[in-house]
DNA sequence: TGCCGTAAAACACACGTGTGCATAAATGAT
DNA sequence: ATCATTTATGCACACGTGTGTTTTACGGCA
């Protein structure tokens, strides 16, 4: 059995409340009894229960951390964030993943209630957008890490798509190329349409004509697959390159290519989002908008910190950074 | 504030036992009373303090997952396993990261001992090995995965890393290889060790005298860079193929042999060890010997409910699989 | 009518920790 | 020597839930 404060009281002879108040140097306890009962207590190995102190103070200093699923190349790094921030001010992280599956989403919602988690961080998924009324039951602060279509009573970090697929437009466009495409998903619809918007701005901008046919939003599939179907841009369409949903999405387009003989970049350009590892090993290494993830996840978890403390907080939207690597090349003026 | 079984007790004008064993079905409360009481817990929105459960049980239905970084490419899959398993029995997992660094680890121990988990388990991280007495002190089942050096009394699941090493040292020989070098990694000592081993005994199985140049032992150092100075094998000691410790090794030295003009698998074959995802995005796509992480994961947490229902279990050596992919040819015969 | 058995619900306590308040002892002031 | 004040500690209760035991009420039976 665990040592508890009351063992401590026995063997030392005195109160447990003698003792709970020793061990956090409340000041009416003599200095001599404080150091005998700190010794004592380090001497029998006691370890407070946090599960008794949580019961007493209501507070768990626990936050849950609803992930579609870790297994996504977007999510471990801004994890990583939320877990070092939170282990430095003392809270621990509920790992949980709703897999877009209604069943576990609720299931995860109920179990966050039932721990009695001080907050809440969710990170992609729908679970943020769809369970709002049940998220908002629990009291608790929520922040919600580039979620499709936010309710607004929830605080919110994201990156900025719009500027992102703007950046990326305006590279390809001072390459020199005329047509191109761009490769969405309609899985995740709100930063799909924030992609699509600044794809857009970038060529109004320029003063090119918008050519329906460059726009290519694949029936929902593995993301990868999307991307080996918007070859058709190239070979229909003529487009020279191509701006990808994400980094998954342009490799899978890369692989196709590779497979038909395409050169990249030479005869395609590609350029990709998000800047997940493999982005980088990839060959030729692909140009890409690198999210911040590890610093969204730092600020989520600070964002809930604050909060936790009833400092105001605002909503974030990081810039991010254009990665310009080799999938992305000058276009051949012969063309 | 939140509604209890008093206040449902008050609402029903019963006490709060009445209430608490309504609510898990007592016989001893008539079918009547139950009913009602359960209906106006739904109205009322209760839901129980798993906090106060646990106080009461000492049971937390909660598990602490260690892992050294959950952006190791390794992690992700396995932490999904765990984490579906332990969600289906109703457990939940802490995720905990130690980076490595002494201090974290003591903060990782100890946090667990705080929040009473039900049980750890610990993914390719030193804590295992090196706070056995501190987690032993815990009293509470441990399972180790791919840890390096476990202590006796621990559980553990590993991939067989002599079977792995040997079959992809086969895999080579049988190309015609026989200038076959190995590029280790200090950082993991134990499976390192056996890694090595595996290629050994494949060698001297086909009667290929070793050569102790074709085995690189870089010092300890970023994974990735280490597979970059690898190509020295190839250079200096006129290795045809190079086995990797892991696939972020292969891919350095994949990356490097890109930049120096050295064809892939033409002029070298290269082979790494995981199967990460990362792996079958390069190009080419790389051999590799894959370790089954998400069932590694699972059967972890399988073990662990297994030993919290005091049934006997037993290490687990998992075979794995080697994945022929386009990092390795058949030798040309004019070399 | 009195006894007993049974059903239904309440009482009392436990889990481990923390806090307001009362109490006891020691100190100082008059 | 007495009282006020400070210092140090203990008591009682709270947090929310669960369980062994007791109480209450009711019906059946002799």
């Amino acid at each position: 059995m665990l040592v508890t404060i009351k063992d401590i009281a026995k063997a030392a002879g005195v109160s447990h409340t003698t003792v709970s108040r020793a061990l956090r140097g409340h000041p009416a306890i003599s200095t001599e009894t404080t150091r005998h009962i700190q010794q004592l207590a380090e001497q029998m190995g006691y370890v407070p229960s946090a599960v008794a102190q949580s019961l007493n103070s209501r507070q768990t200093f626990t936050i849950g951390m609803v992930v579609t699923t870790i297994a996504d190349p977007f999510v471990p790094l801004v994890a990583e964030g939320i877990e070092k921030v939170a282990q430095e001010a003392g809270y621990s992280v509920f790992l949980m993943t709703s897999y877009n599956d209604p069943e576990r989403e609720m299931t995860v919602v109920e179990t966050l209630q039932r721990r009695r988690v001080d907050a809440i961080i969710v990170t992609a998924s729908r679970v943020g957008s769809l369970y709002g009324e049940q998220l908002e039951r629990i009291q608790v602060p929520i922040v919600l890490i580039n979620n499709q279509e936010n309710g607004e009573f929830l605080h919110s970090i994201a990156v900025d798509d719009v500027q992102g697929a703007k950046l990326a437009t305006e590279h390809l466009l001072a390459l020199g190329h005329r047509r191109i495409g761009y490769v969405g998903l309609l899985t995740r619809p709100k930063s799909n349409a924030h992609r699509l918007l600044g794809y857009q701005a970038a060529l109004q901008k320029a003063d090119i004509p918008q050519d329906p046919n460059l726009i290519f939003l694949p029936p929902p599939d593995d993301d990868f697959r999307c991307g080996e179907l918007a070859l058709s841009l190239h070979l229909k369409h003529q487009a020279t390159a191509i701006l990808c949903y994400n980094d998954i999405t342009a490799i899978g387009l890369l692989n196709t290519c590779q497979q038909n003989q395409i050169a990249v970049p030479q005869a395609l350009s590609i350029i990709g989002f998000d800047d997940i590892e493999a982005a980088q090993y990839v060959s030729p290494p692909l140009t890409t908008f690198r999210q911040p993830r590890l610093q969204m996840g730092e600020l989520a978890m600070q964002m809930i910190l604050d909060l936790l403390n009833k400092k105001s907080v605002e909503d974030q939207l990081l810039p991010g950074e254009l990665i310009i690597r080799g999938s992305t090349v000058q276009i051949y003026p012969e063309q």
